[in-house]
RNA sequence: GCCCCCAUAGCCCAACUGGUAGAGGCAGCCGGCUUAAACCCGGCGAAGUACGGGUUCGAAUCCCGUUGGGGGCACCA
C-alpha cells in the first residue's frame, strides 16, 4: 500500500513548530488572499474612469491584456486539469506586472448554456440558481489557488447588465449590411475592400438610385425600381441584406436537443457535439448571421496574429477558400413534355473547369430547386439503370428525395464512398460541346456547398467516376501526364498533365497545361457569358438561433405582417420570462419529421405584447428563439476593459488602450488580446464566431484592433493513468501502487492483485479523479502552482502524479528554511556580501529565469530556481542578498510563500509590484570554461579555459593535448574546427 | 484514406536550434541525524536519444523510410 503523502505530512504534528507545512501553506494562503483583496493589489488601472489601481493609482506602465478562455461552471466542479491555464496565465501576469506593465488579467462567466438547462429541467428549478451556486463554487476554488485577478472586472455572461449589451450587439448586426465595394475601415491602405454598413445607409442608396435593387430586376437609376415597391416589399429587400437575417433553407436539425444547430456544432459523424445525437438536414426558418461575407478577411488576417500554426490551419480548412468557375449549362426542355422547350439553366461551381470538355453528366443536390419541376416522362436514351425502377421522373426523384431527407448525417457518412443517385429527367447542354448530358440526382453532392450542384467529370475526379460506372455513363479524359495515359487506363486521372479532348471549333485547350488551361477557359466562358472566374467557400452562414429556454432573448419583435423590428436600446435588455417548462420539446432521437418548438412560446403574456416602437401602442409578437452559447462569450474580453460601464459595450478610449493595434511593443498591426490562452478544442467555433463579431464591430467604428485576440495559445491538457483490473473493470487510481523489478519492469497492483494502466482523460467513471480541494489540503495552493508549472511543458499534455507532488513542496520547504528558523521561526538571514561563486549562480539564474519566463517555460525557469535554492542550502549561512531575489523570482509561481518570506525578511509593502531581478552582466561571464577537444567528432580530452580565448591559442592548446596526440597517432591533421571558447574538433589526414 | 505533431535514464522532463546527452523533480541505492522510523542533510548509480538508412569533421537536433502514440480533416466539386 502506498501512503499518499499527504497524510504522512500531516500525521507529524511532532515536527519543528515553525516548519512550512501544508497547514502553516493553508494559513499563509488565506490571509495573503484576504490581504489581496483587501488592498485591492491587482486592481489593473484604467486610463480613465472609476476603475483605479490599487489606492487610486492611475495608469502607469506599458499595457498587457492577458485572459483565459472563459470557463463554463459546471456543476462537478474542477479537477486538477482545469486550472493549468489558468495558473500559468497568473504566472505570466504577475511576470508582466513586476516587470513593470499594467497587467489586466480577471475572469468572468460562460454561464448560459445547455447543462444548467438539463439540470433544470431534471429538478424543477430555475437554471438561474443552478448556474449561480456553482459559480460560487468555481470562484472559490479559483480564488483559493492564488490567481491575481481584477475581481471588479469579473461578471457572468448571464448578468442582465451584460445580456443588455449582448443584445445590443445583435442589434448592430442586425442594423447592418456588407458592402463588399466599400472602402475598407481602419486606417491600413493595404486591406481589402469591403465592410459593414448601416442599413439606413442601402436604404438612402436605394432611394437615390445609385445601386441596383437586389432581387428585383429594372434599372434602378433615379431610384425607380425601389419607388415602385410597396413599403412592406422594401423592408423585404433590406432585411434580406442585413447581416443577421431570418430565412428559411436546409439547416441541422437535432431531434434528440429539440433545437437547430450551427455547422460548427455538428460532429463529422453527423452528430451533435452536446450529447451525440443525430442531425438531420431541414428546412426551416431560422435567424442567421452573414459570417460568409468576412471569409475573405477572416483567412486573410489570420497573418496579422500570432496563433499556432494548427489553429491558423484548422481556420483556413474551416473556412474553406478555393477558387475556380461557376458555369452555366442549360437545361434542355424536353419536348414532348415541356411545350415551351425553354428550360432553365443550372450554375455549377468547379475548381476544374479546364476539365469542362469531359463533363459527360451533371449531378444536383437532392434539395437543389431544380427538382421541384422535373419532366413528367422519362426522355428518349433513358438507360433503366438511370430510373430506380420508377415509372417517371417525378416519382423517381420524389422517392429519391424522401430517402435522401430521412437519411441522418450518420448514415450520409457511412454510405460515402458508395454512390446513389436518380436521374431525374433533366437533359442539360454542355456549353463547350454541345452535347446533351443527363442531370442526376445525388447525395454525394451536397446543397451547402458551392452552387449545390457540379459537372460530372468522371475522368478526372474519382466520385464522379465511382458514380459513372454504377450508371453506366461515358468517361472522357481531358488530362493526360507527360507520356500520356497507360493503354487501357480506366479511372480517374486527378494528376498533373496537359489537356488533351478539349477542343471545339472555337476554342482549344489541347496541349496546354492545367494552370494555362484554367485561364483560358474561364475567358472564354465570360466572353461567351455562360460563366466567370469566382471564388468559393466552404464556411456557410452561422445559424444562430435555437429553440432553448437557458440563453439571450432576441431583441426582435415581428409585427403584424411578420416582419421583425428591432427593440430600441431604450427597452433592453429583453429579460427571459418564466415558463411553467423549461424543457424544449424534445423528441426521438431519430424522429426526422419532428419541428423545433421554442420553449420561450410557452408564456402568451410575454410573447403577445403591445408596444410603442415609435408609431404609437401595436400589437407585436415577440422572437421566441434563444441565441446559442457563443453569443457571451463572442465579445466578453470587450467587457473587461470596464464591465461597470453604462453607456456603452465598451469604452472606445480604454479599447485602444489596452487592445489597439501596437498598444505595446509586441501587439501586432491588428491589434487584440496580449496572451489568450486555452484548449485547441475551440479552435474553429468559438475563435472564429468571436473574430466575426469583432470585424462586425470594427467595419462599424466601435473597436479600433481588427482583431480580438492578437496571441493565442493552447495550453496542453493534464490527463492522468487510469487502471483496470483482469475483468477490465476501473480501479481507485490513488490505491495503486507500483512494484519496478530489477530489469526495469514496472507492475502496477491494486489490493495485491496486478492491474493494468492505461493514459487518457480524467474522468469519474474512470475512477482517477483528483481535485484541487484534495491539493490545496494536502500541500497547499503554491505546493500544486509549482508542480502543475514544473511537470512540463505548458503546451504538451502530461500526466499528473500525485506521487511526484512531494518535490514540488520540498523546494518550497527548503526555501522557507533558507530564511527562517524551523525552531524559532526567526529570520536567519545575515547581511554578509555573498561570495563570489554565490553571485554567479545568483546572476546566471536571474538571466536565465527571465529567459524562460519571456518564453513562457515556467518548466524550466523552476528548475532553475531549484538550482539557485540547493547552492543556498549549501551555504553556511544564507545572504540577504542572495535570497531577496530569489523569493521575488519565486513570486510568480508561489506567490503566498514568496510574499510572507518577503514580509518576514522586513518589507512592509506586498512583492506584486517590485521590480523582477536583473542580472548583472558582470557575473555572467564564468571564469574558465570546460573546452571539449574532439579527435574525429569524439571527446577525446577537456581542457579548462579561458572564456576570452583566441582561436589560435585554443587550437594550439587542443593540439598540444598529450591525449589527443595521443589518437592522432602521428597521422597528420586534415582539418581543424574551433568554436572557441568551448570546441575543438581535429580531423586527422 | 489525406494532413499535422510527438518518441531522450524505471517515471515526468532539460539540452543555447548541428558542438561534452543532463538543468530540475519523482522513484531507487549508500551514508549522516535519530533509541528507532519518518522528516531533513550529504552523496551515488543509471539512458547513448523508438528502429533502419543518409548528409556532416560532428546528429537527440537536418533529410528519407519503418514502427508506436496523439490530434485535425474526411463525398467540399
Amino acid at each position: 500500500m502506498t501512503t499518499p503523502a499527504a497524510e504522512r505530512t500531516t500525521s507529524t504534528p511532532e515536527g519543528p513548530r515553525y516548519r512550512y507545512t501544508p497547514a502553516l501553506a493553508q494559513e499563509i494562503e488565506l490571509r495573503w488572499q484576504d490581504r489581496w483583496e483587501e488592498r485591492g493589489t491587482f486592481h489593473a488601472a484604467n486610463p480613465s474612469g472609476a476603475l483605479t489601481g490599487p489606492d487610486g493609482a492611475n495608469a502607469s506602465g506599458s499595457p498587457y491584456f492577458i485572459m483565459d478562455m472563459f470557463p463554463y461552471p459546471s456543476g462537478a466542479g474542477l479537477h486538477v486539469g482545469h486550472p493549468l491555464g489558468f495558473i500559468a496565465t497568473d504566472v505570466v501576469g504577475r511576470f508582466r506586472r513586476m516587470c513593470g506593465d499594467n497587467v489586466l488579467h480577471t475572469m468572468g462567466f460562460d454561464a448560459f448554456g445547455l447543462p444548467a438547462e438539463q439540470y433544470a429541467v431534471a429538478t424543477g428549478e430555475h437554471p438561474r440558481g443552478v448556474t449561480e451556486r456553482n459559480m460560487v463554487t468555481y470562484r472559490r476554488q479559483l480564488r483559493r489557488a492564488g490567481l491575481a485577478h481584477d475581481q471588479r472586472r469579473s461578471f457572468a455572461t448571464i448578468d442582465p447588465e451584460y445580456v443588455r449589451w449582448t443584445q445590443w450587439i445583435f442589434l448592430q448586426i442586425f442594423d447592418s449590411w456588407y458592402d463588399a465595394d466599400a472602402e475598407p475601415a481602419g486606417t491600413d491602405p493595404d486591406r481589402r475592400r469591403g465592410r459593414a454598413r448601416r442599413i439606413s445607409e442601402l436604404r438612402d442608396e436605394l432611394a437615390a438610385g445609385t445601386r441596383p435593387v437586389p432581387g428585383h430586376d429594372g434599372d434602378n437609376t433615379g431610384g425607380a425600381v425601389w419607388a415602385a415597391l410597396s413599403e412592406g416589399e422594401r423592408r423585404d429587400v433590406l432585411d434580406a441584406q442585413r447581416l443577421a437575417y431570418v430565412d428559411s433553407s436546409p439547416v441541422n436539425w437535432c431531434p434528440g436537443l429539440g433545437t437547430v444547430l450551427a455547422n460548427e456544432e455538428v460532429t463529422s459523424e453527423g452528430r451533435s457535439e452536446r450529447g451525440n445525437f443525430p442531425v438531420f438536414t431541414k428546412n426551416l426558418r431560422q435567424w442567421k448571421m452573414r459570417i460568409t461575407a468576412y471569409a475573405d478577411r477572416l483567412t486573410d488576417d489570420l497573418e496579422l496574429i500570432d496563433w499556432p500554426d494548427k489553429v491558423k490551419a484548422m481556420q483556413r480548412n474551416w473556412i474553406g477558400r478555393s477558387h475556380g468557375a461557376h458555369v452555366r449549362f442549360d437545361v434542355v426542355g424536353t419536348s414532348d413534355n415541356d411545350a415551351a422547350g425553354a428550360g432553365e439553366a443550372i450554375e455549377v461551381f468547379t475548381t476544374r473547369p479546364d476539365t469542362l470538355f469531359g463533363a459527360t453528366f451533371m449531378v444536383v443536390a437532392p434539395e437543389h430547386p431544380l427538382l421541384d419541376e422535373v419532366p413528367a416522362a422519362w426522355p428518349d436514351g433513358t438507360k433503366s439503370v438511370w430510373t430506380g425502377g420508377h415509372e417517371s421522373p417525378a416519382a423517381a426523384v420524389a422517392a429519391y428525395r424522401r430517402e435522401a431527407s430521412g437519411k441522418s448525417a450518420v448514415e450520409r457518412q457511412a454510405d460515402a464512398g458508395k454512390k446513389t443517385g436518380v436521374f431525374t429527367g433533366h437533359l442539360a447542354v454542355n456549353p463547350v460541346t454541345g452535347t446533351h448530358v443527363p442531370v442526376f440526382t445525388a447525395d454525394y453532392v451536397l446543397m451547402g456547398y458551392g452552387t449545390g450542384a457540379i459537372m460530372a467529370v468522371p475522368g478526372g475526379d474519382e466520385r464522379d467516376y465511382d458514380f459513372a460506372r454504377a450508371y453506366d455513363l461515358p468517361v472522357v479524359h481531358t488530362v493526360a501526364p507527360d507520356g500520356g495515359l497507360p493503354d487501357g487506363f480506366e479511372g480517374a486521372y486527378a494528376g498533373e498533365g496537359v489537356a488533351i479532348n478539349s477542343s471545339n471549333d472555337a476554342l482549344s485547350l489541347d496541349g496546354l497545361g492545367v494552370d494555362e488551361a484554367k485561364a483560358r477557359i474561364i475567358a472564354w466562358l465570360s466572353e461567351n457569358g455562360v460563366g466567370q472566374g469566382t471564388t468559393t467557400y466552404r464556411l456557410n452562414d452561422w445559424l444562430f438561433s435555437r429553440q432553448r429556454y437557458w440563453g439571450e432573448p432576441f431583441p426582435v419583435v415581428w409585427d403584424e405582417d411578420d416582419r421583425p423590428v428591432a427593440i430600441p436600446d431604450s427597452m433592453l435588455p429583453v429579460d427571459l420570462p418564466d415558463v411553467p417548462d423549461y424543457a424544449p420539446r424534445t423528441f426521438e432521437p431519430d424522429d426526422v419529421h419532428s419541428e423545433p418548438e421554442a420553449p420561450l412560446g410557452r408564456n402568451e403574456d410575454w410573447v403577445n405584447v403591445t408596444l410603442d416602437l415609435g408609431d404609437g401602442p401595436r400589437r407585436y409578437r415577440r422572437d421566441t428563439n434563444t441565441m446559442p452559447n457563443w453569443a457571451g462569450s463572442c465579445w466578453y474580453y470587450l467587457r473587461y476593459l470596464d464591465p461597470t460601464d453604462t453607456e456603452h459595450a465598451v469604452d472606445p478610449a480604454l479599447e485602444k488602450y489596452w487592445m489597439g493595434p501596437r498598444h505595446n511593443a509586441t501587439s501586432g498591426p491588428a491589434g487584440g488580446v496580449d496572451l489568450y490562452v486555452g484548449g485547441v478544442e475551440h479552435a474553429v467555433l468559438h475563435l472564429l464566431y468571436a473574430r466575426f463579431w469583432h470585424k462586425v464591430l470594427f467595419d462599424l467604428g466601435y473597436v479600433s484592433s481588427s482583431e480580438p485576440f492578437g496571441r493565442l495559445f493552447n495550453q496542453g491538457y493534464i490527463q492522468a493513468y487510469a487502471y483496470t483490473d483482469s475483468r477490465g473493470a476501473y480501479v481507485p487510481a490513488e490505491e495503486v501502487t507500483e512494484e519496478t523489478a530489477p530489469d526495469g519492469q514496472t507492475t502496477y497492483f491494486w489490493q495485491g492483485q496486478p492491474v493494468n494502466r492505461e493514459y487518457g482523460k480524467i474522468g469519474k467513471s474512470l475512477k482517477n479523479v483528483v481535485s484541487p480541494d484534495d491539493m490545496y489540503e494536502a500541500y497547499g495552493a503554491d505546493t500544486f502552482r509549482l508542480y502543475e508549472m514544473s511537470m512540463g511543458p505548458l503546451d504538451q499534455s502530461r500526466p499528473w502524479n500525485t506521487r511526484d507532488v512531494v518535490g514540488s513542496q520540498r523546494f518550497l520547504q527548503r526555501l522557507w528554511r533558507n530564511v527562517v528558523s524551523e525552531e524559532t521561526g526567526e529570520v536567519t538571514v545575515t547581511d554578509d556580501a555573498p561570495d563570489a561563486a554565490t553571485l554567479r549562480v545568483l546572476h546566471r539564474t536571474i538571466a536565465d529565469v527571465r529567459t524562460e519566463m519571456e518564453g513562457m517555460r515556467p518548466n524550466t525557469a523552476i528548475a532553475k530556481l531549484i538550482t539557485l535554492n540547493n547552492h543556498l542550502t549549501g551555504l553556511d549561512g544564507v545572504p540577504r542578498a542572495a535570497v531577496e531575489p530569489l523569493v521575488l523570482m519565486t513570486a510568480p509561481v508561489a506567490p503566498h510563500i514568496a510574499e510572507e518570506l518577503w514580509e518576514k525578511l522586513g518589507h512592509t509593502e506586498s512583492l506584486a509590484h517590485e521590480p523582477f531581478p536583473e542580472a548583472d552582466e558582470a557575473y555572467l561571464v564564468a571564469e574558465t570554461v570546460t573546452c571539449v577537444v574532439q579527435v574525429k567528432g569524439k571527446v577525446r580530452a577537456k581542457m579548462e579555459v579561458a572564456p576570452d580565448i583566441s582561436e589560435e591559442d585554443l587550437q594550439a592548446a587542443a593540439l598540444a593535448e598529450p591525449n589527443v596526440v595521443r589518437f592522432l597517432d602521428g597521422a597528420g591533421v586534415r582539418k581543424v574546427i574551433v568554436r572557441a571558447p568551448k570546441l575543438v574538433n581535429i580531423v586527422p589526414a
